[in-house]
DNA sequence: TCTGACCGAGCTGTATACAGATGTTATATT
DNA sequence: AATATAACATCTGTATACAGCTCGGTCAGA
């Protein structure tokens, strides 16, 4: 029978090196549930500008936080260098992009139009669960007047893009509304600090609360012109700004940093 | 001083493993000279069917024909995942993705769009390099109504779409737009054999003839209504066999097997 | 003091051994 | 003979040693 004894040792190691950081894990995690946990953390601190831009990130850094080797790091690194959040240069170490204001440009010309597809292509049913989580953001957005919290803003931001993507029944266009969003949202933190906060708060607010009548109405058409209306708007406010300081010529933007925590 | 006997060494070994496989490359290649290279033959080879859906393809088979080791062609599968052209499943191997028809509605629609934004968002200037590569495929194309030959077919359509894309001015734009094209392009050549092909090639010198007179107007506009009315004409084509055999319902095709070169 | 070459710390890129997963095949049992 | 189970072949996933690259610091020399 040639008893196995690398059978039983395999058997026996159930665990080799779960610390499990943090957030739990309910039971054994797949690969591919991995690499999709460590891409969205990573994506989120970027976002967030956690990792602002010309952040030297690190393999061996994050393999050591994530208790993983730097092969799953890599392959986060590498589709988040494709997906243009993070440039892997050899020798140097994996920086986070700058906001190339042409670039940037683009992403939005883009998004314009893409968000006005989302209401032709197969939208999906509005249920009452995208309007109850879109209504708990509006109650999180009316609680941000007291003052600035770029961190929190950021994050209403990602969960408001989260619940309309949601509504996009095309799967690739999901996928590149998502992938474009991600590329351009860090454009609105950075500016953040040079606009007026209650301005921008009350900008959220009514745009949150028309996308939830749209959504009751069940009018996806609504929706997305709403959401096409205040990337607009907002698009504005910062050229107002750029105009203000005469620095609407500069091809990069000066990266402005937020409360880090290290 | 120290003599550097490890940098020595490095200088002389200037070509470790380089047998140069086929295509000559002329010095040094870097890392990701070498992953664009493969990647580009190996979605060439998805996209023409010499691996038609539910092929395995296998990492070290890839790894001995371009003689590295397994890592950089993992590199380039995962990326080819990302993009919709393989699957790869732990303890089975990578296989080409099936022609899934409702996703290929969605990709093909999303298309349609992006085509009519390609003139909107920033267009290049037309050169006459463009127009005379094109001019090049025209002649091309001319010399193929002698008899089917899905392979060539197929080389045409990859060589117009990359001039058409290098006409976008918009980065983000070109990548989607690219990416969608290798997403539904083996489509056209699975139902070639089942359309009568000098109709197929009519449409095909009619289209790259009207581009071109487009182009000479400088006219992007026109270049891509041109491109828009063809992809419509195409896919009306395949409906219509579709609609004949009664298999409109099916969820997948039957992959049909071109001239294979093993 | 300035300059230039060089060395080394530290990073990514590659190759490879091993662990884990999966489908198949062989075998024992009913 | 049919079936359930165990063993295996073969693939992908991970960890790791090493090679190659980049850049800052350092030190000799003008």
């Amino acid at each position: 029978m040639r008893i196995g004894n690398k059978t039983i040792s395999k058997r026996n190691l159930k665990e080799p090196q779960s610390i499990s950081l943090g957030t739990a894990r309910s039971a054994k995690e797949s690969a591919n549930e991995r690499h999709q946990r460590i891409y969205q953390v990573i994506r989120e601190r970027i976002s967030l500008l956690h990792y602002p831009p010309h952040t030297v990130i690190g393999e061996i850094e994050l393999a050591d936080e994530f208790n993983v080797s730097r092969t799953p790091i890599r392959r986060v690194l590498q589709r988040l260098q494709h997906e243009g959040l993070v440039d892997i240069r050899s020798g140097v170490g994996t920086v986070v992009t700058d906001i190339d204001i042409k670039t940037m440009k683009e992403v939005y010309d883009l998004r314009m139009y893409l968000t006005e597809l989302i209401s032709e292509l197969s939208p999906r049913i509005i249920s009452s669960e995208h309007i109850s989580a879109t209504e708990a953001l509006l109650n999180r957005t009316k609680l941000m007047y007291d003052g600035p919290d770029s961190e929190a803003y950021g994050r209403l931001c990602n969960d408001l893009h989260e619940v309309l993507i949601s509504l996009i029944g095309s799967a690739p266009l999901r996928e590149i509304t998502d992938n474009l969003y991600y590329r351009s949202a860090r454009i609105w933190i950075t500016f953040l600090p040079n606009l007026v906060w209650t301005d921008v708060i009350h900008d959220q607010e009514m745009e949150t609360a028309e996308i939830i009548a749209a959504m009751k109405r069940n009018d996806i058409r609504g929706v997305v012109q709403v959401r096409r209306y205040y990337l607009h708007t907002l698009l504005s406010r910062i050229s107002d700004y750029l105009r203000g300081v005469g620095h609407a010529t500069s091809t990069s933007m000066k990266p402005i940093a937020i409360n880090s925590n290290d």
